[in-house]
DNA sequence: GAATCGACTGAGAGCGCTCCCAGGGTCTGA
DNA sequence: TCAGACCCTGGGAGCGCTCTCAGTCGATTC
């Protein structure tokens, strides 16, 4: 019996005879070496050492119908998603969790609709023991396709209600971080306090306002102006802000990035910060908050942690630890308090 | 949700089963039906449709020992690689074109020589075809693990000189390129022509130099300076430049965010541009390009199609087609005049 | 009309691994 | 010293698919 057929690789087989052991031995030292007798296990260790074996993914996963990976879907409905650093941080996490949980990252581009079909396939073909994805806009066909998909799923970011009711998400606390936020305007003072919005078809936009409204009940609806999460929307709300309401004095803003914008339009017109206005953003990206003046104040959510416990989700699914549908898991926002407000 | 099959997904057997033929022409017509009879086609193609049939990766992979997907392995030894345009657009390319190919892009993040490890392991355990990696740092040990792997791998970007000869590379035409560049500014008539230039542990950056010096082979070395191609050290590299030289009348400068950087510590010293001093910089860069003053006269390169190529290569390594060892594709670049020169 | 040929089809042998189950070895208690 | 209990170990049966190879069947040719 040889032991090693040149080219390819040694299998299990090998392992074995070069052990001197059954393959069932060689296989559970291989695996962690449960129930199997010292000196065995050291004799099987050697032998994989030196044929260099490594075990064959695919007839691995053929019998255990695992296969260690999990699908990350981006969806790039618009500009420039994958180089957000919201993204970013949130994938790091993902990676790092999913590395921790010895599964490997597969990630899946969508660049629109025309994906979906071939998206469906991959998820449904068993490639993936599971998937994460993310939910942005309530009119993206894109749950119901993973959902069809019937493998576990967890959305980062609470889909559009009725999308997918039975997918689990994590999302931070949108609607009371913008509470803490305003709460932090009213507690300063301020009287006459705006909120420039995101897209109202992004959850995370929707609860931001429902935030500002909970501690503001009667605002003027004139205080409320809508951004898309850009910079130059939030240079253009505040603008007009300033001009419906000359006497505003604090502005909640959804997110930092329209925030910088914001305090760009006030600098600009010789307002200042937080003297005359207060600032507050949501967020607190280090890539913005870093460069703006005066230093926003602002929402802190722990995106990195938000993508970890995604992944944490994930595997309490496959495991089949836990409840049959595991509860959403909504994390916690802190104030960071810095110069503009 | 619908009934389905419950429990396990249907396999070829059934669909055979369903279809009245055997197994084996079941899987002709699954994987594209050439040498069947038309009306069994039928037969078994509805019976998939009826089944709700998806082939089993894992025991495709098996038999024919390949399974469809490449790793992009994305090295991140410093601040926000992920996040960095430049690799956003390659991955994209490379994305798009694997998608075209019918493969899978599996992610493998290395967060430091810890990872190494695992990656060697991943990498050879037949998880994946083959490769795509990125050449970073002289210093970086990823190229050697990478190559012990034995699986065919492509760099994006040339290697450094001996740490990985037998790998095929992508990479953009960086002297010529540079060579374009100086050459329009002699054409303009600049006579003392300086060079901000990128860490000399980059092979890019070094190319770079090379080009400038392959034109002005008499350069006096104080023309050139050295920055990290962040946008900071382009500005400190030009002052340093116009302090030590202030005759200085061209600047060839090794990328677009440092040539921006250049250009605010030009305009911050009242020099103007391009009257005073001529500007151009490298990559063309969309992002850095559209909102530098005046707008950057650069060298243009196919950053996406880069991609594209490096997936082309491993997959003609992958089918055997072409020669052994594939050569090395340099990809050409183009001078984009703008207004800064 | 029979022989030859070519085009299809199907049976069966694995790919490399895990896991069930029976059998053998060892250890303990009487 | 021997039976019974308990551990290990190895044989063997697949996981679902591809692919070779032999066999079938209709068509063509003389």
């Amino acid at each position: 019996m040889t032991e090693q057929t040149a080219g390819s690789r040694p299998t299990l087989e090998a392992v074995a005879a070069h052990a001197g052991v059954s393959r069932a031995t060689a296989s559970r030292v291989v695996n962690g070496g449960a129930g199997v007798r010292t000196p065995l296990v050291e004799k099987v260790r050697r032998a994989v050492e030196e044929l260099g074996y490594v075990p064959n993914h695919a007839a691995r996963t053929l019998v255990t119908r695992r296969n260690g990976a999990v699908a990350v879907i981006i969806a790039e409905p618009e500009f420039r998603v994958f180089s957000d650093p919201f993204f970013e941080q949130q994938v790091r996490g993902i990676s790092r969790e999913l590395t921790a949980h010895d599964a490997q990252l597969v990630l899946l581009w969508v660049e629109g609709p025309g994906d979906h079909d071939r998206i469906a396939r991959y998820l449904g073909g068993g490639h993936v023991d599971g998937a994460l994805a993310f939910s942005l806009h309530s009119d993206d066909a894109l749950p119901a396709v993973i959902d069809r998909a019937r493998i576990p799923v967890v959305f980062g970011g609470r889909p559009t209600p009725g999308t997918a009711p039975t997918i689990p998400f994590v999302d931070c606390d949108n609607r009371g971080g913008a509470r803490e936020a305003v709460r932090h305007l009213v507690g300063l003072g301020r009287r006459t306090i705006a909120h420039i919005s995101g897209p109202p078809d992004q959850t995370s936009a929707v609860d931001r306002i429902h935030g500002y409204r909970d501690v503001l009940i009667d605002a003027d609806p004139a205080l409320v102006c809508q951004g898309d999460f850009t910079e130059e929307s939030g240079a253009r709300a505040m603008a007009e802000l300033l001009d419906r309401r000359p006497d505003v004095d604090g502005v909640f803003v959804a997110n930092d990035l329209m925030a910088s914008g914001a305090l760009l339009t006030l600098r600009e017109r010789g307002v200042r910060v937080p003297e005359d206005v207060a600032v507050v953003g949501f967020d607190d990206m280090d890539s913005v908050v870093r460069r703006t003046r005066p230093a926003l104040t602002t929402v802190h959510q722990d995106i990195e942690g938000m993508g970890r416990l995604m992944v944490k989700l994930l595997m309490r699914l496959l495991d089949g630890t836990g409840p049959e549908v595991p509860e959403s898991v909504i994390t916690p926002t802190s104030l960071v308090r810095r110069a503009s407000a």
